[in-house]
DNA sequence: TCCTAGATCAAGCGCTTGCTTGAATAAAGA
DNA sequence: TCTTTATTCAAGCAAGCGCTTGATCTAGGA
């Protein structure tokens, strides 16, 4: 049984009209109505679908964090070479950060003070799992010399610096995620353009024996519906 | 005709308070009567001193942003280097953003979808002032060679890392305000190291499990209402 | 002593909120 | 055909919201 927030039917549809409204307005100043006329139903219609408003909260922050949980997960069964790892992350947290539709990231971030306390271990448990994948990938930069001796607080800054980038970016703006995407591998990695970058990367000995394919298709924002 | 926050009647107290109740709950989830509850007031007292809950949010902002303006511009007149400039300006923010008593700049960050449109450009105004301070010194440090080529992406993704420590900074942890602050000097300023041109700066000593682990920092909050 | 202005009280109004309720509708078995 | 199940409607309730109202209290001139 999926009760994930892709499905077709009317509960995915509130969950995702959710999404964009408490990413618009915030979660308290949506109400209820606003998200049954989102959905083409009656003011109270929605209870069928879900017990209370925290509910829907719960459930676009909990199936949006699933969501970019599976999508760099993937990514680290594809043994890429550290750089490489720590690009396509880098992508698609952009992505999920500032893609089109893409509201549920945003929400967790800025909603979080909203969701009861009583729905929160199950996500904190999921971010853990979010950021390991990073820790990871870390740990293979430092082995690879491409970052000396991160720290704790270094990963806590390089989040902020990302998620706060929803702040302030505009899609229409001269940038897109991708490009952002590259000036912050630039900005935390403290090298030349990553365009003109050799192809001479620094492999550590763990290093998973991964031939530098093209990975470009697998990661760009393409929309998955 | 004072009517900054730091004075000591009832206004300046309703918006101490208020930043206080903002900062904790949030704009929506804090009504007048928590307010007024909190200040030793009845329910409706609060509308001698203002008009409306928006006006005591613009004030909290404006209020707060410019004692925060006051600090950095007179940082600016102390003629220091541009290392110590930076290093200063690094400290400054990060007490506004962290210190005891100091809802002001955190209630601006996060609660900015609040304030109703008509009461921004003259807080916008302030936060250009403010920007501008800080691209003052990182022109400094660029020319002195300490900052190699900072794009206006750098700015924004540095602002980002340090608003961001808003989010999961507790004053229980390990590290206070200056701590922070040389953690990310550190972060933003790494020397240009060896790796340069030839990557021959290749840390394979010791494993990297001799970090500290204990800036967890999950989101704890509670919200009761 | 009276008057005025500053400041607060005590009550409550009109509205919106999250959510409930009981009925209606449609399709799918039995 | 009868019954069940899934889904939505249409109305509204109790509570909380921002804010208003008119009265009250206090202190300081005149």
């Amino acid at each position: 049984m999926s009760i994930r927030s892709d499905e077709a039917g009317r509960r995915g549809q509130i969950v995702r009209e959710s999404a964009r409204l408490f990413r618009e307005k915030g979660f308290d100043a949506t109400s209820v109505r606003d998200i049954a006329a989102a959905t083409g139903l009656q003011s109270g219609s929605w209870v069928y679908h879900f017990k209370t408003k925290q509910d829907i909260l719960a459930a676009v922050m909990e199936e949006g964090l699933a969501q970019a949980l599976e999508r760099i997960e993937a990514i680290g069964r594809e043994g890429l070479a550290p750089r490489e790892h720590f690009r396509a992350l880098l992508r698609t947290h952009l992505d999920t950060l500032l893609g089109p539709g893409q509201d549920f990231i945003p929400v967790l971030l800025y909603e979080w003070r909203s969701l009861e306390a009583g729905a929160r271990p199950q996500i904190v448990e999921l971010q853990r799992r979010y950021e390991l994948v990073w820790e990871t990938v870390i740990g293979e930069l430092q082995r690879s010399g491409e970052w000396a001796l991160p720290t704790p607080v270094d990963r806590l800054l390089m989040f902020g610096a990302l998620n706060w980038i929803a702040h302030w970016y505009r899609p229409a703006g001269p940038l897109d995620a991708v490009q952002l995407a590259a000036e912050a591998e630039r900005f935390f990695l403290r090298t030349p353009s990553a365009r003109s970058r050799s192809a001479s990367t620094i492999r550590s000995g763990r290093a998973p024996a991964a031939r530098s394919r093209s990975v470009r298709a697998a990661h760009t924002s393409t929309r998955k519906k």
